[in-house]
RNA sequence: GGCCCCGUAGCUCAAUUUGGCAGAGCAUCGCACUCUUAAUGCGCAGGUUGAAGGUUCAAGUCCUUCCGGGGUCACCA
């Protein structure tokens, strides 16, 4: 082994110190009759009427050696539970090699029976043990301490690189991020309950694309060699799914990854998790109700509660959310009526009466893009709808009857961030066509932002569409909402981070 | 990509303001201790201060560049 620390070396010792005196440090299998939790209430429930035995399994997680005896905590996924080892029963033999050759962070099984100690906690008084797989990198040294049942950490592995690099070791030292990733999951499956009970089919479409769109975003490329095929990683799902739509499916979802080459920040990472969901003969009002629902239902089932603390601030996700068009609440907020400025130029005079700086190629749609963005968006605490869009920005929504500047599209604020967007979907061919057209033109500037046309997909929409509503949503962002996190970094596994160590030799770092 | 902040022992942090021998707690190692729980007491050890250059008698500290992270702005149909 190559690079081993100081501490890494006298934990190899001690695995080979075991090896010699004939136990394996891996051993193949383990056996465990009790998880921590089990054992607990095994006891519990039979208190001084009969003896438990148990044997368990686990990370060691504190050791404290008080001479001939010594008390251990063991952690499992199910929680943790204090042993108690001592010399009469151990022999002094076995109570050195606990001593000498265990150490915080190895996975060991503990047989014994279930006893209270004199200050009340719950113990295993082990009369076997064996170790099941030696750490030999010693776990990042934070100590819990409980103060009036509270856990208070101490030398917590705190530092935000080195968690998201090994969350490995952030994991195995931090409950609560363990509990993060355990909400995520119930928020998943919270979210396919709820779908699943209203007859949605889950789908699952392509991630490679020959043709990337539904969304505005620069994408990742590939490529097929042996197809001499260039591809896109997705950058959203839509396109597909309303192709299912077409084939008759009244209602359809996916919950997958998507992949945006664009900035990385506290709420964007470049692949990250999307719920979309498209239904037939309904509209965007119709998703309107059913968001608020499904959101409702969610936390529900997570939380067990419709309130969630978020920032230091209750949120009350209970339906009905507040509804509000976006112009009115434009006007409401900065004072600038949208309605009245027609075109961009207008517009952008309005914005710099009120000491709003915007780029002269911005299109009016791009305008209130950014005017929402800046003055709304961070002000929509409580759950908040805001419907009725430009329909520039919106080039796969259906346009109002009576007004076809404007399409029927909503975005859902909560906590001061966009949690999902929805739309009645645009089913007219022609219509859908002179639209990409009309995107193509407003990117022609920008290479990079230039869509291609996806003709299949108007192929598709000429067979006929029925009339929809669609839906997508951020999981990351739901999950940073439901679990109080401020960065998607800290609901993400495994989030992106720039490459660090050259010492491959191959120089992937130095080349940016 | 711009701007601001940060990078010191395995972990959490001092020392940076005003350049002057790089320190502590925990973890590790040794000793003591038969009901502890941040166990305790005593002792030892542990460092290329992210990297490379520069200024200086002297650099963790000042300057330049680079690497990495955090924040923020820009970007994000």
């Amino acid at each position: 082994m190559v690079g081993l620390s100081e501490l890494e070396k006298v934990r190899l010792e001690k695995s080979e110190r075991l090896r010699k005196a004939g136990q394996e440090p891996y051993p193949h299998q383990a056996r465990r009759t009790h998880t921590t939790q089990e054992a607990i209430q095994a006891y519990e429930s039979a208190e001084e009427t009969a003896t438990i035995e148990a044997t368990v399994v686990g990370r060691l997680r504190s050791i404290r050696k008080m001479g001939k005896v010594t008390f251990a905590h063991v952690e499992d996924g199910a929680g943790k539970l204090q042993l108690f080892l001592r010399e009469n029963e151990l022999g002094s033999e076995r109570m050195d090699q606990f001593a000498d050759d265990f150490d915080l962070g190895d996975f060991i099984e503990a047989q014994g029976t279930m006893f209270r100690t004199r200050t009340g906690e719950i113990t295993l008084h082990v009369v076997t043990f064996r170790m099941l797989a030696k750490s030999l990198t010693p776990l990042p040294a934070a100590k819990e301490e409980i103060v009036d049942g509270e856990s208070v950490m101490h030398s917590e592995f705190s530092d935000p690189e080195a968690r998201y690099r090994q969350r490995y070791a952030d994991l195995a030292v931090n409950p609560e991020v363990r509990e993060t990733f355990r909400t995520r999951a119930a928020i998943i499956r919270a979210l396919r309950e709820f779908l699943d009970q209203r007859g949605f089919l889950e789908v699952e479409t392509p991630i490679l694309q020959p043709i990337y769109g539904g969304a505005a975003a620069k994408p990742f490329t590939t490529h097929h060699n042996q197809l001499h095929q260039d591809l896109f990683l997705r950058i959203s799902f839509e396109l597909y799914l309303k192709r299912l739509l077409v084939g008759g499916f009244e209602g359809v979802y996916e919950i997958g990854r998507d992949f945006r080459n664009e900035g990385v920040s506290f709420k964007h990472n470049p692949e990250f998790t999307q719920l979309e969901f498209y239904q037939a003969y309904t509209d965007y009002e119709g998703v309107m109700t059913l968001t608020e629902e499904m959101v409702a239902f969610a936390a529900e089932q997570v939380l067990g509660t419709t309130t969630v603390s978020y920032r230091g601030e209750e949120i009350d996700l209970s339906p009905p959310w507040k509804r509000i068009e976006l112009a009115q609440a434009l006007k409401d907020a900065v004072g600038i009526d949208i309605r009245n400025h027609a075109d961009a130029g207008s517009l952008r005079k309005a914005m710099a009466a009120t000491g709003q700086e915007a780029s002269a190629q911005a299109s009016r749609g791009k305008l209130i893009d950014i005017l929402l963005g800046n003055t709304l968006e961070p002000t929509l605490i409580q759950p908040t709808i805001l419907y009725d869009y430009p329909r520039e920005i919106s080039p796969l929504a259906k346009s109002k009857p009576d007004d076809p500047n404007t399409v029927e599209r909503f975005e859902g604020f909560i906590g001061g961030m966009e949690l999902c967007n929805a739309f009645t979907e645009l089913n007219d061919p022609l219509e859908q066509e002179a639209r990409f057209q009309e995107m193509g033109r407003e990117f022609d500037v920008d290479d990079e932002e230039l869509h291609p046309m996806d003709e299949d997909y108007l192929r598709a929409m000429r067979y006929g569409m029925p009339p929809s509503g669609g839906f997508g949503m951020g999981v990351d962002r739901l999950t940073m909402l439901f679990a109080d996190k401020t960065s998607i970094r800290e609901v993400i596994l495994f989030p992106h981070l720039r490459s660090k160590d050259v010492e491959a030799g191959d120089g992937e770092g130095a080349n940016e």
